[in-house]
DNA sequence: CTGAAAGCGCTAACAA
DNA sequence: TTGTTAGCGCTTTCAG
């Protein structure tokens, strides 16, 4: 293990060896890289060889200096905790491939006191463009993001700020389709653990849950609508307060799956039955809920998609170097497993 | 929405113009942004003015062109499907942060035809140094890497090739310490669904469990190690394998929780129970460990802390420009939670 | 302590 | 079709 302390570390052969050793100026080496077409088929083979044998690899640093871009784009999240991220992730990271872009990650580990250093410091890194995943309103973030006209899409944060480029899913439908399917299913004294209120997709979620009662005047007691985080110990709190209502809810329509699964250690530590006793539908569909016991039905978000369409977007608008206001809402979809009860049918009782 | 198409994007003041309004030469500026002794308080003060004045924020590209380093390094995954790997990554973000080093993403998405081409891309990406979670052997990876000298950290890999820098866990002692757990609950019949065998933790896991059997003169049939490979499903099939065996096990133990998941889904739906029929141990210790039905006993392995030790050797290799071969394992950890039966506690049956 | 200036490796405009 | 060359913004000698 040799101890190189010279500067230029892993490819320090340049454009300019290539350039020597095949025999042309550097700047037609230049323009093999970039496939640029004028040049001549004999020139373009003669150096792609050069380059291939002397492993040239090229400087990104300097192209980036001369280009102004470094086709690096930046991803910021709050935490890589969750499942739901996961699948995001993968979509942008699909996307990026076919784009020929690279990913830099950001986390901000909930410290939201730095928020605003994260974007300067997102800017000074030197991405081309970023896409942001955050739990709470990023309005300091989109501020100076937009004072700059700095390309930038919010997934899955629809409803507060209706300016900015956005991709997210159709909440109000989904969270309408899961409740119309508890009362189709004979429920009527269905509860709502709703996720954070400062969040669009929450109030979506309530609305929707809502519309689908009222369409068929169903009466929501007060007490069955309650304030959730989206935390599993929440979703376990908040249960726990539902089921010892005078007029205990048959049905618990928790806003995110993490508190679904709480609701249901809740139930089944207050000695009741799922779906037999309790019946629980979640909102997200991530990885975990198909292995629960009993399977959660629950309203299944297109994340990897999400990931995919606020890719494609952010792209556009970094070619087009133009924030381009306007949001795309991805279809929900209600994955029915076995954590509902229908009420007519006296087998299925859990 | 101003299209403005101009070259330089997002933060055109440079620091010519910061060296102009503070009345020095900008290579006095630089100085002041690196912190160099040599510069007179006073100097610096008014230059720093000057900066947060302008909002200047350095161009990285040029920095990195001159000073031949990125101040990036490259992190390459399989998928960011598991816990597993959130967990790790948390751990190399945070060390990250006060070593000042940004992070890139790289996801192999399990295509392995492309391993070659992979190191190339990230080594011509600029980054500074790697860090590789990787499930299969890399070798092919390694070799380049070392022929260049390109720093680099292996992170739970150990086993296959010892040579390389890398940071695990005692995969042995894990395995032996649940093997263990499990006799003096009073097993004897105890099976063994490994991970993939072309994986070092793999064998090491199967090695302590074979230790713990041999240490306490307990006999083991041929058939209760079954070959697995780390996925739910195959820790469905093979669970149900085991069961159906005439001398069937009293305890299953998985070497790591997602096959663990997927032998409690089998046991259930065999109408067995968990761990009144059959006890269940996995190793990971993932995030939905602590929260299936019953808890999932199972081996903690310091993911976090893994990703933090790896990065702390990648970051020394980088400054010291040299592959220092050595690996670090750090302990794992028994955490009890509900899978498993006291065959002398008549009560816990499940 | 500070200014001047030589590049870092590359792209792109201009010539030839 | 190809060569030449002016920078991109910055770090870092080398003088002073």
């Amino acid at each position: 293990m040799v101890n190189t302390k010279e500067k230029t570390p892993f490819s320090n052969i340049t454009i300019i060896d290539v350039a020597r050793e095949a025999g042309v100026s550097y700047g037609t080496v230049s323009r093999v890289i970039n496939d640029s077409p004028n040049v001549k088929e004999e020139t373009r083979e003669k150096v792609k060889e050069v380059i291939d044998r002397l492993g040239f690899v090229g400087n990104r640093s300097a192209r980036s200096l001369v280009s102004g871009k470094s086709h690096v784009i930046g991803l910021l999240i709050p935490d890589l905790g969750t499942a739901y991220i996961g699948e995001i992730i993968r979509g942008i990271d699909m996307e990026l491939e076919t784009a020929r872009y690279n990913l830099m990650l950001y986390t901000t580990h909930r410290r939201e006191t730095k928020e605003a250093g994260y974007i300067s410091s997102l800017i000074q890194s030197g991405v081309d463009g970023v896409i942001l995943i955050l739990p709470r309103n990023p309005a300091k973030y989109l501020e100076k993001l937009r004072s700059l006209n700095f390309p930038y899409v919010l997934v899955d944060h629809q409803g507060i700020d209706d300016r900015g480029p956005a991709v997210g899913a159709t909440n109000f439908q989904g969270a309408f389709d899961a409740t119309e399917y508890l009362i189709q299913l004979g429920h009527t004294r269905i509860a709502l653990i709703t996720g954070s209120m400062d969040l669009g997709c929450s109030q979506e979620r309530l609305k929707g849950y809502q519309e689908a009662m009222k369409k068929h005047a169903l009466q929501i007691e007060p007490e069955w609508i309650v304030e959730g985080d989206f935390e599993q110990t929440t979703g376990y709190e908040k249960a726990l307060k539902l089921i010892s209502l005078s007029n205990r809810p048959t049905a618990i329509f928790a806003s995110n799956d993490m508190m679904a699964f709480g609701a249901m250690n809740a139930v089944r530590d207050q000695g009741l039955k799922i779906p037999g006793d309790i019946s629980v539908v979640g909102f997200d569909d991530i990885f975990q809920s198909s292995q629960t016991m009993p399977g959660l039905t629950t309203v299944h978000q297109p994340l990897e998609q999400m990931g995919r369409e606020a890719t494609r977007m952010l792209v556009e608008m970094m070619s087009e170097r133009e924030i381009k206001p306007g949001k795309i809402e991805l279809p929900t979809r209600l994955v029915l497993r076995d954590s509902c009860r229908n009420l007519a049918d006296s087998r299925n009782n859990g």
